[in-house]
DNA sequence: CAGTTTTGCGCAAACGATTGCGCTGTGTAT
DNA sequence: ATACACAGCGCAATCGTTTGCGCAAAACTG
């Protein structure tokens, strides 16, 4: 290490004063009429000691950080990976920094993050909230740009991007009907979620007098939950149902085991489908058919309305009106069903 | 929002100094021998206005930050998804926040990552290393208290928590050789990355003296890669292997699209095995073997490391010898060889 | 040459917290 | 009465930046 970096030493060294050496350093030199010699001298001694800006006493003073706090309810969950994945990509891409909580599905400790972000000062929120009611979040969005990404609130003034649930459950849905299942199984995800509720109904609305059974189970989007729901619904008889609606991959990877276990294929026993395009969907023996998020979209239109929101807050403008977005899945058919 | 919340709005609201209110609030107050009235005073009015800490005042005062630094090649790779899930969770119970950068392999952006978490401050940094050597990391480290996991240095100074990569790869090999078979394709990732080239090592010695066929091939840890490999590899000639060991499970997927191509069906017409424990290897059809590796352990230990290189580092203690240590993977067979 | 403008730069306050040191006032021992 | 201990608290410096304002010297104007 070389000597303490910071204004003081640099203004030391040259001779020039600290708020000069600022000015220099952070590109405001004809901004305040700085000469091209102290310029020069300046930047010089900066490279020659490697001169870093402190970023926490930048954010003091300026209550910027170029950082977004991001809170997702489970980064393991493949699908909260990719959307993360891509998040960060876009705020990397404008200079930003992120700061990651994982909620683990728990509104307390969804709470504590949002809290923690204010605290540090984030520019912005990215959330995938937890919570079953938004007054938290819109709290929290009064002081802080906020964005919804994936799930959100009924009736809300913040802003939101999510995927057409209901649409993408509807067009599944509709899919096997017409195929001629006529016993259909789903198994949902964390209930009280929204993209889960709206699966749900879009699921009753496409079967509903259709003259289709069926039947709505389970509680969490794991693999665990897909497997013993869906070995509990069938209850040892392998036809109880002759189609599987698993609403989220994870479901899916259970729900397979389950119905092998059952000595059925899919594809050839029982239809099945799925929610989510995992990367292993295709590689399964059948490729299963599924309905795809369009993630990498949702994610840059969130990260875009979360800037414009940052972008009013900076200049002092009153809070946009609202950015509320569903943007459509789309139905990949392969050989389950 | 209520009043501002700062310390010295409690201050004036109560009467006491900012010095008195900053010790009660921290905890201070009987090693300060505050009174008890004072100390309920300005509690009840802290509550009152819900007095949050402004944690960027307190990082640049205290040089402490609260927060580590995680960087990963790629976090929408389920490998590092995981890895990060149990890093943060076991972070996160510490107390301490991540920041998360994503250097998707290359080392430029994981240079910056490593600058920027300097420049924030951070207390600590984990990092599963993308560079080739080392020179930068120890610099790094010789500042902040840093640990490597997954990948590490041939000779370094620095901390590091690995699986045994060599170990993972022998045991695998060696395996299908004593099953029979005799010409085995192994599909890599990064050629230059520590882990595969340990697991080249590793699978070349198995077979050494053996009488097996070998071939290398690949550079990426993808699906693509996978699948292209495989099917270059076999050039069209379903016989050309009788084996194929990939090594990752992403690798493993594209893999076995190619062999599906080649009118391939794993376990049957050819052994495959694959590294990576991801959930869905137990689901696919048939089930495939594998090489897991002990994520959990790996990443505890890793925090558990890094926290006591901290703790030294606030004593200003000299730095502790460094951790570095080999966990090992466990052979998984299922039924694709 | 007096007056005005421009150029180039520094002072000092602020951001919000922490903390070493010292000050005052009361109680106790001598 | 003098000394001393200690309880209870505040002063002010500090962390490293940023920035409004103003000042002096140089340059220009008429």
């Amino acid at each position: 290490m070389l000597e303490k970096t910071t204004l003081a030493a640099i203004s030391e060294r040259t001779g020039y004063s600290v708020s000069t050496v600022s000015r220099v350093l952070s590109g405001k030199a004809e901004k305040y009429r700085i000469s091209q010699s102290a310029v020069e001298r300046v930047t010089r001694e900066a490279r020659r000691c490697g001169y870093r800006p402190n970023l926490v006493a930048q954010s003091l003073r300026t209550r910027q950080s170029q950082t977004v706090g991001l809170v997702v309810p489970g980064i393991d969950n493949p699908f909260f990976a990719t959307l993360s994945s891509i998040v960060i990509a876009q705020l990397d891409a404008r200079g930003y920094h992120t700061l990651l909580a994982d909620s683990r599905e728990s509104e307390e400790e969804e709470r504590q993050a949002l809290e923690m972000f204010q605290d540090r000062g984030v520019d912005g929120i990215l959330a995938v909230p937890v919570a079953s009611s938004p007054e938290f979040h819109e709290e929290v969005g009064q002081n802080v740009p906020l964005v919804l990404i994936d799930r959100y609130f009924e009736k809300t003034s913040l802003s939101y991007v999510c995927t057409d649930n209901y649409a993408g459950a509807y067009m599944a849905a509709r899919y096997l009907v017409d195929k001629g299942y006529r016993r259909i199984l789903a198994i949902q995800g964390v209930p009280a979620s929204m993209p889960n509720r709206e699966r749900v109904r879009g699921f009753l609305d496409a079967i509903k007098d259709r003259g289709v059974e069926s039947r709505v189970v389970g509680d969490a989007f794991s693999v665990e939950n897909g497997s013993r729901e869906a070995l509990a619904a069938f209850a040892g008889n392998p036809k109880a149902y002759d189609a599987v609606f698993a609403f989220s991959a994870t479901i899916l990877l259970g729900t397979i085991s389950a119905l092998r276990r059952l000595g059925l294929t899919e594809g050839k026993d029982i239809g099945v489908i799925s929610y989510d395009n995992n990367g292993f969907l295709d590689f399964m023996n059948p490729p299963v058919s599924r309905v795809e998020q369009p993630l990498r979209e949702a994610g840059e239109i969130a990260v875009d309305t979360l800037f414009s929101l940052m972008e009013a807050h900076l200049s002092g403008l009153p809070r946009p009106a609202p950015v509320q977005q569903l943007v459509m899945p789309t139905l990949v058919i392969r050989e389950s069903c």
